[in-house]
DNA sequence: CGTCGTTTTGATCGCAGTCAAACGTCGTGG
DNA sequence: CCACGACGTTTGACTGCGATCAAAACGACG
């Protein structure tokens, strides 16, 4: 059941049959692990397979000339790390893993293949980049307009989502398991500031993050208080039902 | 010759053949007019055709419940305002002219049938999104990581090359037909603090900006100053020699 | 020549950055 | 079982970049 986090993921987005599954659960065979803080892929890597995260979290993230870095996107289970790398001779930015890993590596024919048989599947795959790209934006959207608390809110409803979709959320908290250094990168702000932002969000009694795990007791709360509006993940079911 | 800047753009990243030329240049057919500040498409829309800018400049934008915007890509002709809308049923945000627009308006299934036929053109159009997904990193990065003024050089740096690629500058100079407003929306910063940035930099003789026209004397400082790598751009030609 | 949009200037404020140190927690080894 | 060290989190004091508010100057255009 490695697949099942992909697989989850592709039906938020898309309507897929058994066929379907079989053949994403055909393509997690060849299987990798990695500790904590190793590069999963590299600045400037050709990969000659398309990476396939199955557990544990990892980022996409970019170095620059001062030392500091930037985070552009959290890789939760099921998330694709280079779909792309095939068309893109090679990767502008690196992966890492944020805690200890485990990916399958597709060949990339294998995956063209299996595209190229199953439609439905070739447009979720193309889908899910799609939906990376909304987020990016959104993530602009953050650093340019929104102040540190709602940028936090945000992201914090955002990654809820997402886990929630790839069926990693239990209730209303799910596992977080990024320090708070990570968070920072991610939103271009401090580990001071990320810090001061969580104790003001707890206070207010928006989140509860301790040990790991977020709990999120007034999901509508904390959502307004980020002007979150899930639309731009694009998922089927717009209604985002609590269990 | 409408479709030039995009045939040049195209080649910029891709090895193409004439034959995609011809084809490329039969999508521009059925061709629209807009004025200045009106959206060529809206949040929420669900266009029944994709949009390619020919002439004039636009943007992607969100705006905040607190009616603030952010400019999250500049359009420039040649550029698709949204070749994935047929993917993902509706637009998560809208798309405004900046100066007045000339576009075409291609049928989903006719480019799709242009891109079935050939192989190379659809690897093409696959790689322009790539490259828009890269850019947006940038600016994510730009956002969190790079100062006022490195990050506003960088964004004039990036818009020169993507200009020069669409064949739009001539020797160092290119129309940058946009308003420090627009400018401060895509950085995420106000209009005053754009302001005194771009003097700043024109005080440091890295920019001349006037009537609408960048002047860059020195290119390589410019970049040095803004940090900039156009490896993310996945130019084929990485030299982008001066003409 | 007047109007409107855009650019520029000035004065003040506040959010988040910076630097530095203390505190908790957990895993390791004595 | 406790001492130690590494790592992540928390706190405090101070600084500064960019925001805010307001108004003046400029420039294109009818």
């Amino acid at each position: 059941m490695r697949h099942l986090p992909l697989w989850r993921k592709l039906n938020a987005t898309s309507r897929l049959s058994d066929g379907d599954a079989d053949c994403v659960a055909a393509l997690c065979v060849d299987i990798t692990s990695t500790r904590r803080h190793a590069d999963i892929i590299a600045q400037g890597d050709r990969p000659e397979a398309i990476h396939l995260l199955l557990n544990g979290w990892a980022a996409r993230y970019r170095l620059l000339p001062d030392g500091s870095r930037q985070i552009t996107a959290f890789l939760i289970p099921g998330d694709f790390c280079d779909l792309h790398v095939t068309v893109l001779d090679r990767m502008d930015h690196g992966i890492v893993a944020l805690t200890d890993c485990d990916y399958a590596c597709i060949p990339s024919d294998r995956l063209d293949a299996c595209a190229g048989e199953r439609p439905s599947l070739a447009r979720a795959f193309w889908r899910s980049t799609l939906v990376d790209e909304a987020i990016l934006r959104e993530w602009v959207v953050s650093a340019g307009r929104r102040d540190a608390t709602q940028a936090v809110a945000h992201l914090l409803c955002e990654l809820h989502l997402r886990a929630r979709m790839a069926g990693l959320a239990t209730g209303d908290s799910f596992e977080l398991p990024v320090t708070q250094d990570d968070l920072a990168d991610a939103t271009g702000m401090t580990p001071v500031h990320m810090n001061r932002t969580l104790q003001k969000l707890r206070a207010d009694g928006l989140i509860e993050l301790a040990h790991r795990r977020l709990r999120i007791p007034d999901l509508a709360a904390l959502r307004a208080e980020a002007g979150f509006d899930p639309a731009y993940l694009h998922l089927r079911d717009r209604t985002t039902p609590q269990p």
